[in-house]
DNA sequence: TGTACATCAGTGAACGCGCGTTCACTGATGTAC
DNA sequence: TGTACATCAGTGAACGCGCGTTCACTGATGTAC
């Protein structure tokens, strides 16, 4: 049953995209390790070929996941039919596909109180994925003093944040729509 | 070993209490029944004489967690010495006290991620506490149509969740106080 | 290039453990007379 | 008001179950000659 090199490379990227979904669907502690490698088309015990543990697991997924989100936002700000770049980014962000679609979306959002309690190695990748968004975001501000873009990019990045995790909370569907709406009206008008 | 009705009621109050502590430390999924029970000082066989479950009793720490919070913000805001209600009120959650406080803190910032995911009863009692603490909030904006303070309200509460999430999260002490301080920064221009 | 053997990705049973929940029991409280 | 009995808050052992992790095994891949 042994697979080549190039198949055990695939796997175990298949194995953190999987788990990254699940991770975001239904919570880091939620979701266990045979869950997971069932949502990867493996059974359990050949996970640890792959990883040291499930903590491992979870802060290469972070990792990744950080960087999968940033290609997003990049996307949106670089739209070359987009006239501001920081309104495309809003707009997306704050868009109810978005809320809805929980399994793929901001890892801040859907595991962020769960990445406040994470390890050393997991919060490292978090705060690294954090001060990148914020480079990408401060960018956007390009008439802006850099520093002051950046100040206002940390606080753009934690209220969209807060904003779709209140508009998940929240179970009227439209309040969670308002919630999503006011957020987008007053970032953009910064 | 039975108590009185008095000590009954009590006793519910206390489990109630010490299960929002634990919770908001460790997260709901990862805090058991025995945990929580020994946290209030009994064993984990009596919990089942108060609760019928461990879900209705997350539903019911949420309604209590909810009330706390919002006597916390009125407080802050009807500060005589303050001059500004909305300023007391950021200041004081987005202090590195109320960050470093992961247990008595605001149940949207400790447990919103998992709140998204909590069942019915839940999501009702957490809408209802972002709405009261949205109200208390909007008054703060006197010289405001109501419509447009509310909106707002919204807005800052969300964004307040966000910050604190966030500077849980970030690994560097100095980049947390800035997020919380810029966070600050931009909520009182509003 | 072909052959013989070591390697190791993946399977599925099994490990100890802690989970949520149940239950027989204890003995103080509440209640009926 | 005093007595006899039912109630039930709390204890701690036990339930089945799923958790993270380990392991013997399989057989295709990689490697040494």
């Amino acid at each position: 049953m042994r697979k080549s090199k190039a198949e055990t490379v695939e796997t175990r990227q298949r194995i953190i995209k999987a788990a990254g979904a699940e991770f975001r669907r239904n919570g880091i502690h939620a979701t266990g390790v045979a869950e997971l490698m069932a949502a990867a088309g493996l059974t359990h015990g050949g996970f640890y070929r792959h990883f040291a543990s499930k903590d491992q697991l979870v802060a290469e997924v972070c990792a990744e996941g950080m960087d999968a989100g940033i290609e997003i936002i990049e996307a949106a700000a670089s739209d070359p039919q987009a006239l501001n770049g920081l309104e495309e980014i809003a707009e997306n962000y704050l868009s109810t596909e978005h809320r809805d679609d929980r399994s793929g979306g901001c890892p801040f959002a859907s595991l962020g109180c769960e990445l406040a309690r994470a390890d050393e190695e997991t919060r490292a990748a978090a705060s690294d994925g954090f001060l990148k968004r914020v480079d990408l975001i401060a960018k956007q501000y390009r008439r802006t003093k850099p520093d002051i873009a950046r100040a206002r990019a940390m606080f753009v990045l934690s209220s969209m944040v807060g904003t779709l995790i209140m508009s998940r909370i929240v179970d009227d569907p439209k309040l969670s729509a308002t919630i999503l709406q006011e957020a987008k009206k007053h970032l953009i008008e910064l």
